[in-house]
DNA sequence: CCCGCGCCCTGACAAATGTCACGGCCGGAA
DNA sequence: TTCCGGCCGTGACATTTGTCAGGGCGCGGG
């Protein structure tokens, strides 16, 4: 499979340090791959990389201090030469689609049987895209977010269970305006709350940037 | 560690493949351990344990199926020479409690360093008990569940994010009931929502049966 | 026995939530 | 240019939600 050429050196981001280092253990049992560098935190991806080079990036999606996409975008601009495969726990159809965005060159989720993992390196490494394609129909079907900008914003914050008013004040805005957005949200979602509506925009990925 | 003995067999739970055949790949890695079966889903537990007889079950408490906590009481009635380690993803301290009554041996959160799942793994297997002492800690600070069985069920079902009507027909009870339940658990919990609410008990691990 | 305590159940009331119709603003199409 | 459509912002209104006071029931202690 890969003859004699150097092997290709990982980079691994997961905030569970368990998962972390058993994917090490099981990647490093390819005598292709050597695992290089390891952090628990969205914002050491770089530093790290900038140091030790790595061929292949895999990044969590859920990581405290930067989420994956965004350090995607980072070490996509620090360090083109930088492959990057996103790993992540669940299948929400708009991780998908903003990672691609950011410039990931394969997405891959922790369902996937574990053999594939490599393989799914290689392929990333090799300039090849990855993508699981049972997600990709969904997120075609899913389609971007129908939610405006303002609605979103209105959803994310409404995320930590505050009234109104609250809302209202954190975002400058009058308490019927935020009602509005909320009550389109609802619509657009297709929820019939407030809870139900935050709920399915978190599933679809639709409340990413912070 | 385990000079000549037999090496101590391992069964592995957990629904995301990628991370049950990392943890596979880890444990695979010592000497004196041995991968004998995997599953992922907690409803398979039980039967594969019994064709395996493995010597120390690890299992995941978020799992299709049938949930870590019911499978630990399972197992432990099935194949009572069979230690349990739970290994899950949160630190919720209901988790702990609820596994412990259950009969684990052990439980371990996805944040602890790689190195130290083997150690677990061999004391669990050599009888003692295995547990984080950080969450231990929390676990007795936050107590066991404050809401009431009825309470935990409207609960429960206000997890969906259907409307009182709803809840009310689906348990049978008056709509006045429900929401007097609620706000109790509302109070008790210390939300001002019953959004908030039903999020607080489910960090706390308060909601689980179901 | 009788009392107190906790849980379950219920309805009436106040407060928050969701809906609606409306106006201003901006950018693209006719 | 004018018109149209989408997004933002706002207040009035109906509906839902949360709070409260209270009654019935079972259980353990005095």
């Amino acid at each position: 499979m890969s003859g004699s050429s150097a092997p290709i050196r990982l980079l691994l981001a997961d905030d569970q340090a368990l998962v972390r280092g058993a994917l090490a253990a099981l990647l490093s049992l390819e005598p292709d791959l050597t695992v290089v560098a390891e952090v628990g935190r969205g914002d050491e991806v770089v530093p790290e990389a900038l140091q030790h080079t790595p061929d292949v990036a895999l990044l969590d999606v859920e990581m405290p201090g930067l989420d994956g996409i965004a350090a995607t975008a980072a070490l996509r601009t620090a360090l083109p030469a930088c492959r990057v495969l996103v790993v992540t726990t669940f299948g929400r159809p708009g991780y998908l689609r903003r990672a691609m965005e950011a410039g990931a060159n394969g997405f891959v989720v922790k369902d996937t049987p574990a053999r594939q993992l490599a393989d799914a390196v290689r392929r990333v490494h090799a300039g090849l895209r990855v993508v699981d394609p049972t997600l990709a129909a969904e997120t075609l079907a899913t389609g971007a977010s129908p939610l405006t900008e303002r609605e979103t914003e209105v959803l994310r914050a409404a995320r930590a269970g505050g009234a109104v008013a609250e809302l209202a004040k954190a975002l400058h805005l009058s308490e019927g305006t935020v009602r509005n957005h909320l009550s389109a949200a609802i619509g657009k979602t297709g929820a019939r709350n407030r809870a139900a509506a935050v709920r399915i925009a978190e599933q679809n990925g639709w409340l990413l940037g912070d």
